[in-house]
DNA sequence: CAGGTGTA
DNA sequence: TACACCTGG
């Protein structure tokens, strides 16, 4: 999933409490993918509603956000539109993968290799239309102003976030940069323990925030060029070159200066690869709407995960409670207006 | 993922 | 108090 730029960008560790007060824009698919992907039981089974319907995405959501809020978070959430068309050859193979680990995941279960059959599970997570409408309208009741985009979730909140440092993008995907967002913030999570792919482990991971303007500073590269990194190296929307790594694309892009040139220089069709890049660099993003929080309707919360889906009433209207900075009637209209 | 509980 | 483990839905 996205561009693997890890080892190249510079970051620093963030604490949830000096992005208090800051207004940040989630990538909202890329997140309850997240959720879906890693909260589950011991054999990969997502969390269900007595009905048998997944709800891992809400649980996550519900608590991150509790946190987030309770530190004094302002998040919007944006939703993806319609997929590009360039992406729809990579989709279809996306596709294809999702269910052969999906028949893996039934096979390994029936061996009792509950490893592989967590391995597998994970593979096989989809996020559909009705788990997205759902994180809505839990978004809307708790107070958390949300949107969709033309097209790329990713794009739209990366252009979305206003220069000042009152602002960020939340993604786990490093394509963000590539789209221009300004600021990121990664692993926003409040435990700062997150589960190893794969294994029933915890392992420390810490929020890092990265600035575009120090990465291209450190790797002494413009936005074009960067993206051509990411390009060579591979993305959502094409498959990279065999050979090429972070390292590789890095230099051939500081060698050669475009991407065209660099492209010829490894034999690769310059064509297709600039198509690639104009993905990023031309997203098809829309006007922010005015944005305002709060204010909180437990009552509403409670009908959702309560009545819908089965939750626990005194975890939920505990949890609500949390949610009460949103409150402020302050943090409502254009962005401008509030810093 | 995040909170709660058990164990030393 | 610290941390491994379990549950939630």
């Amino acid at each position: 999933m996205g561009v693997d730029l890890g080892s190249l960008v510079p970051s620093r560790t963030v604490s949830v409490r000096e992005l208090s007060g800051k207004v940040l824009f989630f990538d909202g698919n890329n997140v309850l993918y997240q959720f879906l992907a890693s909260i589950r039981g011991r054999d990969g089974t997502p969390l269900k509603d007595s009905r048998g319907r997944v709800t891992s995405h809400l649980t996550g959501l519900l608590y991150r956000l509790a946190n987030l809020v309770e530190g004094g978070v302002l998040p919007v959430f944006v939703w993806d539109g319609k997929p590009p068309e360039d992406k729809l050859a990579t989709i279809q193979e996306r596709r294809e993968r999702r269910d052969a680990a999906s028949k893996a995941w039934e096979k390994a279960k029936e061996e009792g290799d509950l490893e592989t059959a967590r391995v597998k599970a994970q593979q096989a997570s989809r996020l559909s239309g009705e788990m997205i409408e759902q994180a809505d309208a839990l978004l809307d009741a708790l107070g958390v102003p949300s949107f969709t985009a033309p097209s790329e979730g990713e794009a739209q909140a990366a252009l979305a976030v206003p220069e000042g440092e009152g602002f960020a993008s939340v993604s786990q995907d490093y394509d963000a940069l590539l789209f221009g967002a300004p600021r990121l913030v990664r692993n926003l999570t409040t435990t700062q323990k997150r589960k190893l792919p794969g294994k029933d482990k915890r392992v420390e991971v810490k929020p890092e925030l990265i600035r575009l303007e120090r990465v291209l500073e450190e790797l002494a590269l413009t936005r074009e060029q960067l993206v051509g990194v990411g390009v060579l190296m591979g993305t959502d929307f094409n498959e990279g070159i065999e050979g090429i790594g972070p390292k590789r694309a890095l230099d051939a892009m500081q060698e050669h200066g475009t991407l065209t040139k660099a492209a010829k220089a490894l034999d690769e069709d310059a064509e297709t690869l600039e198509l690639v890049a104009e993905i990023f660099l031309e997203p098809d993003v829309g006007d922010v709407p005015d944005l305002s929080w709060g204010p909180v309707e437990e009552e509403a919360v409670v009908d959702l995960l309560v009545g819908e889906h089965s939750f626990s009433e005194d975890r939920v209207r505990s949890t609500v409670e949390r949610f009460s900075s949103l409150d402020d009637p302050s943090r409502q209209g254009s962005l401008e207006d509030f810093f």
